[in-house]
Order: structure tokens, then C-alpha cells, then sequence
DNA sequence: ATGAAAGCGCTAACAA
DNA sequence: TTGTTAGCGCTTTCAT
């Protein structure tokens, strides 16, 4: 039989209050106490049992972790990032693949809070409406890594999108590109919405406007972003930017194909700069996101918010970094 | 306050077992008040706790991964499958890295025991000794994936890597190559093994002898492949086999850059066949392992394992395929 | 078909 | 400093 807190008891001649007591080191122990039970722990190679501590505190030490699909670099870069500190921290990870299926996000969420998670990190992807009024009224501490939800209200992590663009799209206004296209994946509205607001500043500040049918909409992967050259061509774009690496290598890829010259007569840029960047040749140009450390920041705010500790700042904004290589002039 | 299965009971006017019983899907309930209770729980929107119920049954409906690097493609890859099949069987999953740390392993491992958790899945990487040991006393069920381990008693999910390698490597001997080196990565003893077997087989049917100087050891990551090619030049290798995508990629560029022309001078086949193979020029020739399927058919195996069901192989070999692209003659 | 009651292994008042 | 005891929310005999 498994051994339980009241072996340990009864072999160290003491109550199982006293056990509970050094297992969560709590001070109000006599060390020589202390070290018997302990020695006790030892010898019978006892170990709490995280569920049965987890029904009687009321915290199991797991967070949830909502995503669009593992095996994409992009999130799997901020989960590797979040289950680091998790584990810095005692808090295992629950991880969920949504597809960003709205049904699925759901499922998943339902599925966490009724393993009683101490919180939930939704990393990526949109958010849908009804899976948010779900969170809220969970009181569960949430954190989101890596996009913006609709109202942002919400704790989260994410670098200045906007600004990112903005810049981008200045540097090849500036160095004299007659057209940019945006291609975006199945990012969140809101995000979009930035990006956009920064591809605008970037045209106005060059007493240019962008003109809305240059924001193309594809998947995020490597086949969607081919099949997109044609569109590219037919529009004229000499500058296209993508959220994700994939895509945007193969744009590449394809204008390649058809003897395009890069970066002379396409420039490409992502928005990940996830390791296929130096995997290319041309290597991709990228504005690089700190993946991992958007997912670390990420969990660190969120032990904040378990622990009820004070956060000075709930929307955290990390520093980006435009890598041009060689998909830019 | 949170409503509890006593809650419903009271409202329903039964008692909380016929609750559970409605809850549990067990016949022996009259199909009206199965009606009554459903009502009610639809009403007061109950969700059963998890925790308590894992402390009651002693089943949490939930397997640990224990994974080396959830970012790196190849096990995400695993991961993915792994989560969708577990998904399918209402299995959630608790994913913790180890780097192939065996201090991270074993810490990985209690942390999962002490959660409870109805089975292991362990993906990829070597499977240290002590760790082993732990899993044996344990009696949990474990299955492996796309890993050997010592003595080859455990359930597992496997490619014949033996004989995938014997068939790649006698195809180039069949061309004429000269030498093949064959670059490992951090996997474990018994796999490597495998893949020395089929390549020493592969020579020997060709009449020639493999000299073990041509293994070669490094990180599985592209800046580690980059770095091997100078050895593998000196070696005057004119085939690598590596076992990481990445890996080759290093490999393959550090060859370009010194104007080796690919692949007449020197063919490069890699083992994973991730979606990085069709991301670079020349596109990747790689051992297909159908790393997705490898992690679906491995939770499937543990769902068995967990359900008592009768298994008829405990180790189960996938197909494998030799995709030759553009790296290779 | 349904209910009563005894746990599951632990934590957390409250007493002492 | 230590022990007693009452739960945590559910499952599971055992009666009825």
C-alpha cells in the first residue's frame, strides 16, 4: 500500500498535524521534531499526495496553459519560456491545443477549472468572446501571452505591436518601397487592429495612406504563405510583412520560383524571428519577438497574481528588436 | 460559493450518490430522475471538482510527458499527437522538460507521482537508469516514444530505425558513396545502437567495414551541425546522415558556404523529416518518422494500459519512408 | 433504483 | 510546540 501522512505519524510518535506541519515548513516545529519526522519521510519514502493536499487547500499547484497548437515554433518558443518558471516556481503545467477552435478553447477551459487549476496562461491566438466572459466570471487569475483580447483589461504580456510596425514600415518607406503588404494570420482582432494602426502612422507620417486591401488574410503556415505570392504579385507589393516566419518563408520560396530577385524586387519581413530564420537563404528578415521571455514574464506575473502579491504593472510590454537580414535592402 | 454535488442532490430532491451515479453514467438510475438531476445540474451549471473526485476514485484523468525540449520541433511534434488522442479519451496532460537533465527527470517523474497522474508518457531523449528504476517500483503505466530504452521491456512507439538507416545508407553505398559519417544527437544508448547495427550491416552486405571514427557526436541544434562540418570535411565524409533536422541544416549550409556543391560533393540525409525539410534549398532528404503518429498511437497504447485493457504489442513499430529530396543523388 | 455513511489523504482552525 | 477534529467534494460499498 501507498504510504500516507498517518504512517508517518504514528512511526514518528506524532500527530499528522505535526507532519503537515514540516512537509510545508511550517516554523512552529521543534527541530529535533523536525528532524525525526523527517527521518521518518526518509525511511519510508513518503509522498504527499498533490491531490488529496489539493482538495483540502484549495490549490493544486497546476496552471492551466490554453494554446493554438504545441507543435508550432512560435508557441511552443512561450510555452518552453512558461513551464521554466512554472517549474522555478512548484507549478506544473497543464498544456490544452485549442486550433483556435472556439469549441475547443472552451472545452479546454472547462476542462481546467474543473481540475481546479491556481490559474491560466492563454498563450496566443484569439480569444473568443464567450471563452473570456468564462474566465472572468471564474475569478481565476489569467494571464495572456503573446496577443491582445478585445477589452484589454486583462493581465497580460506582449511587445508593442504597433510601434514595431510602424517602425518596419517607415524603414522601407523610407528606403523607398512604393507598396507594403500585411499578410496576418489567425491572430486576435485587436492585435491586427494595431498592426494596422502602425502600418497607418507609418503611411501618414509619409503623407501616404494605406490603402486597407493590401492586408491579406491567410493560415500561418508555409503552404498558405506560397499560395499567397500570386495575390502579392497581382497587387504589386514590393514589401511583403507576415506574422509568422512560416509564411513568410514561403512567399519567399515562391517569388524565388518565378526568378524574383530578393530583396531588389520583394522584400520580406516576419514577425516571429523564430530559429527558421537563419534556416533560409536569403535568411529572413524578422522583428524579433523574445518568444520565450514573453512566456516567462508571463508565468512570473501570473505566481504574482496565485500568490496575491501586488503587480505595479498588468499589461507588460518587453522590447523587441528588428533583425533585417537578408530579405531586406 | 462554489455548488458541490450536495448542492445538486438537495435541489434534485436525491440523494448525492444517485448524483454521482448520473454523473458516472451508471445504468442503475430511473430514467426520470436521471432527468431531474440533469436539470437541475444544467441549472445550478455544475461542474464536478476534479480534485475531490481524484481523491475519491483514485483516477485524476490526467498522464505526464515528460518531454527534454517542448520547443524543439520534434518532440512538439510527439506532443501534439500525444494531446490530441488524449484529448479524445478525456485525458489532460501535465508536460514538464528536462533537457535530457536525469536530475530534471527524476524531479519531472515525483513531481507527476505525487500528482497522481494515471500514466507516463515518455517522449524522446535518453531514459536515464535511476529514473527508470523509479518508473518500474512505481506500477504506473509508461509508455515510451520515439526513444529505446535500456532493456527493451517497456511499452513503446517506435520507427525500425535499425533498418530505416540500413536501407539509407546501402542506397548511397549503392551510389557509389565513399564514406558516410553519421551524426547523433542527445538520444539514448539503445537507439544509437540501432543505428550503428544497421549502418555496420549496411557496409558489411557491401563488403566493406564501418569504422565507428564516422559517429559523431554534437547538440541537435543547427548551430551545432554548423560547427561539425569542418570535422566531417577532414573526415572527407561524403554523405551525413544526422539525427536532427536542425543538425543537417547547420551541416548543409556550413558545406554551401564553402562552395561544396550539394549534392554532388556531399549528400546530407537527415532523420525526422520535421516541416523544416521543404523550408530550405536544396530542400532536405530525410527518414520520415511520423513523429505525430508516433505520439497518438503511444497515448493510445497508455489509455490501454490504464483501462486494463489486454495489449497485444507492447512495442509498437510505425512505418517509416526515405524522402530523397534535394540533398541527395 | 435509491440512500446512508464511510472513507480518499491531506490542511487548517482551534485547543491545549 | 503539539494534538484533535472537522472538513475539502467526491466515489463506493452496503443496505434497503
Amino acid at each position: 500500500m501507498t504510504v500516507t501522512i498517518y504512517d508517518v505519524a504514528r512511526e514518528a510518535k506524532v500527530s499528522m498535524a505535526t507532519v503537515s506541519r514540516v512537509l510545508n515548513g511550517n516554523p512552529n516545529v521543534k527541530p529535533e521534531t523536525r528532524k525525526k519526522v523527517k527521518d521518518v519521510i526518509e525511511r519510508l519514502d513518503y509522498r504527499p499526495n498533490a491531490v488529496a493536499r489539493g482538495l483540502a487547500s484549495k490549490k493544486t499547484t497546476t496552471v492551466g496553459v490554453i494554446i493554438p497548437d504545441i507543435s508550432n515554433l512560435y508557441y511552443s518558443s512561450l510555452a518552453r519560456g512558461l513551464d521554466d518558471i512554472a517549474e522555478m516556481y512548484n507549478y506544473q503545467i497543464i498544456i490544452t491545443n485549442t486550433d483556435n477552435d472556439p469549441d475547443k478553447e472552451r472545452d479546454a477551459f472547462l476542462g481546467l477549472i474543473s481540475k481546479q487549476v491556481d490559474g491560466i496562461v492563454f498563450l496566443g491566438g484569439a480569444l473568443n468572446e464567450e471563452t473570456l466572459n468564462d474566465i472572468k466570471k471564474s475569478h481565476l487569475p489569467v494571464v495572456i501571452c503573446g496577443t491582445s483580447e478585445k477589452d484589454e483589461n486583462m493581465p497580460s504580456v506582449n511587445i508593442d505591436y504597433n510601434e514595431a510596425i510602424k517602425e518596419a514600415a517607415s524603414k522601407f518607406l523610407d528606403g523607398g518601397a512604393e507598396q507594403i503588404a500585411f499578410v496576418k494570420g489567425s491572430y486576435s482582432e485587436q492585435l491586427e487592429r494595431h498592426i494596422v494602426d502602425g502600418l497607418k502612422t507609418a503611411y501618414s507620417e509619409h503623407d501616404r495612406s494605406f490603402d486597407e486591401k493590401y492586408i491579406l488574410s491567410t493560415g500561418a503556415d508555409y503552404q498558405s504563405g506560397a499560395e499567397l505570392y500570386e495575390t502579392i504579385r497581382e497587387l504589386e507589393a514590393d514589401v511583403v510583412i507576415t506574422m509568422s516566419d512560416d509564411a513568410a518563408i514561403g512567399v519567399l520560396h515562391k517569388a524565388m520560383d518565378h526568378d524574383i530577385s530578393i530583396p531588389d524586387q520583394l522584400q520580406v519581413l516576419s514577425c516571429s524571428n523564430t530559429r527558421l530564420v537563419n534556416m533560409v537563404r536569403p535568411q529572413l528578415s524578422s522583428i524579433a519577438l523574445p518568444l520565450y521571455d514573453i512566456g516567462a514574464v508571463g508565468m512570473r506575473l501570473l505566481t504574482k497574481y496565485m500568490n496575491e502579491e501586488t503587480v505595479e504593472e498588468a499589461n507588460v510590454i518587453l522590447p523587441y528588436r528588428i533583425e533585417y537580414r537578408g530579405t531586406t535592402k
